[in-house]
DNA sequence: TACAATTAGGGTAATTAGGGCT
DNA sequence: ATTGTCCTAATTACCCTAATTG
């Protein structure tokens, strides 16, 4: 392999990512929700040049998941 | 060494080029909008004789380096 | 030369950022 | 305390045709 493809540009070492509102959508939230989570820390974002979010995809799927394995246990209501 | 290979161009001036498409998909945006990146400054660009431009890919990975992980790690919760 | 895919332009919608407020 | 909504300004996305690319 002598000279990388643009296929690899992909690969090299970033990941999907996500617009805020795809990521409100999945966690069927206002975006403005997911841009508090940014602000606070609470999930990870990237910044484009003009400022807007983007999300990691792996990161959000890892939250999701974890998310549903909490909720999964209904508290106990006296 | 008589006869530079490819690969030795490419790291002669050593930069490869990306092209509008190739940054647009690695920031999750319209190729249209890196133009605009381009247009306002943001990102330094080079034309090819025919007008179209290219990305050097090191600035390109930098400025996703530099605009990643704007968020510290979640502060522990007592 | 011809071809499919991408890009450059310009215009017009749709999202997003940010603050404040309920 | 977290989320949702209203507002404006800025950024981005999608529409088109013509030109460039490989």
């Amino acid at each position: 392999m002598a000279v990388p493809t643009s296929a690899m540009v992909q690969s090299g070492n970033n990941e999907r990512l996500l617009t805020p509102g795809e990521v409100a959508s999945l966690f069927r939230v206002d975006p403005k929700t997911v841009t508090r989570w940014a602000s606070a820390g609470r999930i990870g974002s990237i910044r484009t040049p003009g400022g807007h979010r983007r999300f990691r995809e792996s990161e959000v799927r890892t939250m999701l998941a974890e998310l549903t394995s909490e909720a999964t246990v209904a508290p106990t209501r006296p």
